[in-house]
DNA sequence: TCACAGCTCGTACTAAAGTACTAGACAAAA
DNA sequence: TTTTGTCTAGTACTTTAGTACGAGCTGTGA
């Protein structure tokens, strides 16, 4: 039976020589670490890797470029980054780099091996953190839905403009006239303090209706 | 030391009991459980939960609806969806809602309790399937990344439409005519394929440059 | 009942946006 | 050197969008 093929990309020396001899201990798990992601690009198609914990700061090429260079190589490849933080907004940076996998350096060495082996299968492991930040990123919309409500119709309106639709079509879509349809959207103006449709339409999807 | 008070809203009665019963059974928690969320809003004063386990589909007002009311009149309760299935959108629907975990009922007794735990301490308690899906969430938008490449010019003017400035208001930022701002726009749609700037904004931040 | 808000439609205008070309200057690649 | 692409700028025109009203109709709640 073939072990999974991990490889570690972390320029500190010593937690990169500890999470490798850590990894290679195991039953199920190959390892194979670099300093650089520039070493362990040049290297790709050589080691083959199944999983890859990336560090998020790296010096060079950092690891969310990273993250977007062995995605595009190596599309079937699990990324899981890891870091001291998780504050900042390096997550979301992250995860639509292509990475599906988020943990911290403080995460122990047994539950580390569950990650890998649960990203492996296709899951995507996250500190509790770091769930949260995501979790309120759905929410944050919600959140902020402060001052004036738009009708019903308005709302409906909004969303067409949102989709891309002139307003001729947003009147043949509702059977309404297109004068209605510009004192809709003019009153939708009103409301959002707006001026133009671009402006309606971010308002729109930075607090999804 | 007071326990925590956990609501459980889950139209299965063998269900509900199961759970109310588990729950009560340990040190730290103590449930309540109602049939339907009109149950449970009547007495949320009474009950003042901390957190409440919500069955995604209800009868009457659903899990997703309830999660909001209980949201706006309780903003600090913790709502954690619970359900059968995880495939569908309903996840996302319930994190706008204001839900902050979304677990599966296969989910074993230690776990449960363990994500009640956590939800409480502010975490996200997630399935791991519901953790891939909202990782695939951030990156779709990079995946439908084929054709056309804009210029670097192109891409500084989309950005500026993005951010809601007018032709006229581009032309001042960068120093450039109105009509080279216009041919560009025209250039630009071109590229994309599109008619309005409303269509080229989508198309830019569903690929995010 | 009366006020209010929302939806409808209209007019009449101004301001932008969009279409479709031509064309010069410049730099990099063929 | 020639081609190609990009940035620049222009003209001339059509189409949408946006502003600012007035006004009738409906349902809801005070």
């Amino acid at each position: 039976m073939e072990k999974i093929k991990v490889l570690i990309i972390e320029d500190q020396e010593e937690i990169r020589k500890g999470y490798e001899f850590l990894i290679n201990s195991s039953d199920d798990f190959s390892c194979t670490g670099y300093p650089s992601a520039e070493a362990a690009i040049e290297n790709l198609y050589f080691d083959k890797p199944e999983v890859v914990l990336m560090d998020v700061n790296l010096p060079g090429i950092s690891g969310i470029e990273a993250t977007k260079i062995l995605k595009e190589k190596f599309p079937q490849v699990q990324i899981m980054m890891f870091t001291i933080y998780e504050n900042n907004e390096n997550v979301f940076d992250a995860l639509e780099a292509g990475a599906s996998g988020y943990i911290l350096k403080q995460t122990k060495p047994a539950q580390l091996l569950e990650a890998i082996r649960e990203i492996y299968d296709g899951g995507a492991p996250m500190s509790s953190q770091v769930a949260k930040m995501v979790v309120n990123f759905f929410q944050k919309k919600h959140v902020s839905d402060t001052e004036v409500a738009l009708s019903e119709r308005e709302n409906e309106i909004l969303s067409l403009l949102t989709a891309g639709y002139r307003n001729k079509e947003v009147a043949d879509k509702l059977s309404i006239s297109l004068s209605t349809v510009k004192s809709h959207v003019y009153n939708i103006y009103q409301k959002l303090h707006v001026t133009s449709r671009v402006e309606a339409v971010n308002k729109m999807t930075r607090r999804r209706k």
